[in-house]
DNA sequence: ATCGTTTGTGCAATCGTTTGCGCAATCGTT
DNA sequence: AACGATTGCGCAAACGATTGCACAAACGAT
């Protein structure tokens, strides 16, 4: 048997279509008894407009997509958490669409979004991402999009992210009111923007008496090698960590060598795995669930307020620890 | 300007409407001549057929939703991945409904999918889901849904996840290849099918004279709690644990008490963290991207072979370890 | 009683693609 | 040459909800 339509239930209610559709969507033009008696039968026939149909009309599909790199152990469960819980309260639906660090998987994503119409994108670039020439699309059919985690600057596009440099200056200051003579840095993957903001803020707020030996990681291996090595070459006993994933390396390394009481280690963290693996970890607690929300909530602002003014989110962050 | 439709092309091409529509879509009626014709001005006009138009004339949308609990750190990021890749290579994409372990959620999500006619479903239970009652609007709307993971025996519904009971087994035995005397076991929340099985299937294998304590820990701390304990009674050296979560309890205790060399860890791990956090761990790998995979495949034989008979999948897997 | 308003409802067009069916033109067979 | 089969395309009717507009009824004010 099909299913119901607007009309079966007009004709059962001996109204017309559009006064059951009305009603459905509580437009004020009708009557009180006429809405309940609809939105009463509609309940009881347990009948669901077609959205097919109303999408098709209406050309809005209700659908959010999120385009990212990969959903890494940390930070990005959060993040999509965040995510779809602000866009399911607004009756948002989420699409994940994900671009293996891939310029062109990216750039498929974002025709693929558009070809299928959602109603928004939220953004988190791929690293061989150099600009934004393949947004164009998106603005052209106005589809809102913002940026999130790993952004570019752009004139067109808001973004929402911590305040990287300011939060690694944080962890900066912290080894400087320890008046550690070296300390050991471990970045990720160079080309991330996220890497060269947290870098620079944390050099530029890093006392200049203090030695800083640095490393681009791609991995938690990478990190541990590196540690390893500063260990056996130099003693360090600071270390700063860009990510979950390159704490892990530095906390492993560091308990291997027997090193963990004695040795400072500080950076940026999820607050789950490495606060809980290291106790003495102090962290930038950088929460993706604030992320996720936010920039969800962004991209609802610019979908029902039409041309709202560009304008970034920066998300306060705070030094955890011991 | 609005964006050009079927009929634009149409007129410019001075064929019809329904000529176009079928030269676009490859039909064999619409000879190779026309059809590459209309295919090239579609390319070179950029032209995307509206998809809300199509979806709603085909009814189809294109669309897969997974439905879970919640996105661990290990594990369903695998699985998310494994599954929006083999959607993605059939033309469907990836809609993500969280229900945060609550059975009520779980409930109104299986609802929104159907509400919005996805093509189907990937359903891992929320572990207050005790039976499959809700799932009988899809069964009548005649939405394809396979469980995966967590899931429950059902006559209607295939599913897809490992054999829980014999890996665990594997675990068991190789403990007793061990002859250790003693094993602290931890697994997950009691209520989760998969601590059952796991259980069952660990305790059948394991040798009688071997004491076996056990724990249902809900987090890393809870175990991590439960084998200080066990160390200090019984100077336990033998540890299970049932997931990567488990495992860093366990991991972490044995290195706070120094005994990361001379102790047995074994367990469930997705082959990330945990080996890297200890080098001597044994663990069944248990691989998300292939259970994504096949999860997305079973769906996707369900869509397009209407009725196919209910099949199980169950995923073979290794112990891996030093 | 008459003439604006307001209120509530129905009519019918519309969104853009797909598809069953009809029909010419072409083809192959005897 | 005549006839059925095939090929290639167009016509027009869907699909089901939404919405601008028309319009009747009810109302209030003069």
């Amino acid at each position: 048997m099909k299913p119901m339509t607007i009309k079966d239930l007009a004709n059962f209610l001996k109204v017309s279509p559009s006064t059951v559709s009305r009603a459905l969507n509580n437009h004020p033009d009708i009557s009180i008894e006429v809405r309940q008696r609809v939105q009463q039968l509609a309940e009881e026939l347990q009948f669901k407009p077609n959205s097919f149909a109303a999408n098709f009309r209406k050309k809005q599909s209700k659908l959010i997509a999120v385009v990212l790199p990969k959903i890494y152990r940390s930070f990005i469960p959060d993040v999509i958490e965040g995510i779809t819980k602000t866009l399911k309260q607004n009756n948002y639906q989420t699409l994940i669409l994900l671009t293996e660090d891939q310029l062109e998987n990216e750039i498929a994503a974002i025709q693929q979004c558009c070809d299928m119409r959602v109603d928004g994108i939220l953004l988190s670039l791929s690293n061989q991402t150099k600009n934004l020439d393949h947004l164009t699309s998106c603005k052209s059919l106005g589809i809102p999009l913002v940026l999130f985690d790993n952004t570019l600057e752009s004139q067109d596009f808001p973004s929402v992210h911590i305040n990287d440099a300011m939060a690694a200056a944080a962890c900066a200051n912290y080894l400087n009111d320890k008046k550690i003579k070296r300390v050991a840095a471990v970045f990720g993957p160079e080309e991330l923007n996220i890497s060269k903001n947290r870098k620079s803020g944390f050099h530029k707020a890093l006392q200049e008496n203090i030695i800083c030996d640095i490393c681009y990681a791609k991995d938690a291996k990478a990190a541990y090698d590196f540690v390893n090595e500063q260990i056996a070459l130099h003693q360090t006993a600071a270390f700063f960590g860009i990510s979950d994933e390159v704490l892990l390396g530095i906390i492993t390394a560091i308990k291997e060598n027997r090193l963990s009481k004695k040795t400072i280690v500080i950076g940026f963290s999820d607050g789950l795995t490495m606060p809980f693996l290291h106790k003495q970890l102090h962290y930038i607690f950088h929460d993706g669930k604030i992320v996720g929300d936010q920039a969800a909530q962004l991209i609802l602002r610019h979908i029902e307020e039409s041309p709202v003014h560009k304008q970034d989110v920066e998300i306060k962050v705070e030094l955890f620890g011991a």
